[in-house]
DNA sequence: ATGAAAGCGCTAACAC
DNA sequence: GTGTTAGCGCTTTCAT
């Protein structure tokens, strides 16, 4: 088993001390002023011996990882891993190396997940955060720790985020429905008390209010932004008495769910039930209706994040607390029916685009 | 700002040494037989104190970081951040964080990605390998890092693997093509000269075989597992004077290509051409032809990996040479055209289930 | 039953 | 121009 070269391995090569193999490596040789020659015996020795240094321990003296941590409530979920592929890219571009922490939703372990990437001295965190609470998170806060939430934030604790403008999404897509003549539209939410949800659930009803339709809370059902989710509550709508015309799906795997269950039910979109969902997918508009969709620009938001967070790490501001939010769009397949007797307000101010 | 509590710090507090400490914290109390009494006040310092330990300092110390590294060619497919989910969680149970790394289906990006993680000492590695040349992989292999590969492997390089058995894949999706009276049929291949694009070949061209069919080895095209080439030579292919009656994607992205360049060219599946895909994904039933797809097991594989790379770190061994081949299902959706004049001869043996 | 000291591999302050 | 030394925070051998 071959052994990691050392600084001391190449001192005994060539005959100077670790300080000055230190310093050649780290292309301090000019500052100290240290001969052309001795420069290029440690070069070649360093080179020869294919010495490259321990992170361990250049962290640990250093108090720099040039580490990342990257905590996702699913990474499995497409929104999500698009974001990890931009996050772990850029991050490579600029030298930094990812620890990637699923936190399954679930607010302990993603708590437990913070002490860790603490532990392990990471420069700074990205999180989507599950985003109920707020306390775990002042952990880094309070060690300087720079941290950038990504999709989720809490409107009453500062700090910095890109996010989508989940409420005019909502509002423009709930207004599209209402403008196809709907007025009984159930909204299948994600997880409760987070800030994607609150804010399209308030564009929800935000639309409702605008063209004056009275609605009924009973039709903002679920919590979760999962498949089981979407399958459970779309099963449930569709057997209400009053069962709505339209079903806005909070998510794309929400949306997966619920075309399952309707599947099963043999209902057909959008001749029984018209859908709309957030996130749009290359496979959305393959779908056997093709799906109006939310659509968010993931990419965007992973690498303004990141540019953000690694700005913050390199100019030793803990934070501009300040928030980005990108904006949606809505693209218009043929998963919304359109109710003839409509009156089609034009009030929706979509910037819709047809793909 | 907080700064981490140390050994010292503890220390200080209560009065005894830093290795006392480091004793009773690590739960070797019995064996250096430490009274009651300092151990009770060494725990109720440390808690009152928020330590946990530098990652770094007992990495550094111990060899050991309980860290592994994850290399996969690109996160954002489906089919890795599967994998990259089951991964994390089960390595997350037994004590062991991730880092991500994506190299872009690109060896050179790989050969750095495996180089930093050497660096920054990880205990073992999974990788999915771009998979053409096995050369830097050795590097781990002479540094004593276990390593397990996941999806791609080496027939003439003996490292451990999990992969689905992808011959055999091919081989039943093909057969069942032919069954279906098929006989002029195209493959878009993945990335060329890595495993499971060779093992796919070569059950797509033995099916051929079985059956007594002449094939075209123009009629095998396309050279990565990503969209673009599922786009690109689908625009080809039905573009072909002598066009093929059916085409098999060699995964879930190139299938999405091959239909976008479908709905370019107004072809319907399967009334204009028939398709077959590598890779079940959740939204496969519910395209506007349903899917007819080869499923892997891919929890499954990611599950496995991680046991078997995790048993070679615990115990020492560096590895026991061996690979593991997970079966494939046919689901036989509605993406085949069965022509009419088909003799069904029933050969080609599918454990094939309906969904 | 506990402490002192060495050392993991690195960088930087301080010599000269 | 280069070496010596200290120290990052931890574990462990060797003492006692």
């Amino acid at each position: 088993m071959k052994k990691s070269t050392t600084l001391k391995n190449i001192a005994n090569q060539v005959d100077v001390s670790v300080s000055t193999i230190s310093r050649v490596l780290n292309g301090k040789s000019k500052h100290y002023r240290i001969s052309e020659e001795t420069q290029q015996l440690i070069l070649n020795a360093a080179k020869e011996l294919n010495y490259s240094p321990n992170q361990l321990a250049r962290g640990l003296r250093l108090k720099r990882t040039n580490t990342l941590g990257y905590i996702t409530p699913d990474i499995s979920n497409p929104f999500f891993s698009n974001i990890a592929k931009v996050v772990e890219k850029y991050a490579r571009k600029l030298g930094y190396s990812i620890i990637l922490c699923d936190s399954e939703e679930n607010t302990d372990i993603e708590a437990n997940s913070i002490q860790l990437l603490i532990d392990r001295k990471i420069d700074g965190l990205i999180i989507s955060p599950v985003g109920q609470t707020v306390d775990h998170l002042k952990e880094t806060y309070n060690r300087n720790i720079p941290i950038v939430l990504i999709d989720r934030f809490f409107p009453d604790f500062d700090l910095p985020y890109v996010a989508s403008d989940n409420y005019k999404g909502a509002l423009e897509a709930t207004s599209y429905l209402i403008e196809c003549g709907h007025t009984r539209i159930a909204y299948i939410q994600g997880l409760k008390n987070t800030s994607p949800n609150n804010e399209r659930v308030k564009g929800f009803k935000d639309a409702h209010r605008n063209f004056g339709i009275e609605f009924d809370d009973s039709l903002i059902v679920g919590n979760s932004f999962g498949e089981e989710n979407g399958y459970i509550e779309m099963k449930l709508l569709v057997k209400r008495n009053n069962k709505p015309s339209a079903v806005f799906a909070g998510s794309n795997l929400i949306s997966l769910g619920a075309l399952k269950a309707l599947a099963e039910e043999n209902l057909k979109v959008p001749d029984d039930i018209s859908m709309i969902s957030f996130d749009d997918q290359p496979y959305s508009r393959f779908l056997a209706t093709p799906m109006t969709t939310v659509s968010q620009q993931g990419s965007q938001i992973g690498q303004l994040a990141t540019k953000i967070l690694i700005d913050l790490i390199e100019t030793n501001k803990q934070f501009e607390p300040k928030g980005i939010l990108l904006p949606t769009t809505l693209i218009k397949r043929n998963s919304v029916r359109i109710i003839e007797d409509a009156e089609i307000t034009g009030n929706g101010k979509a910037n819709s685009i047809l793909s």
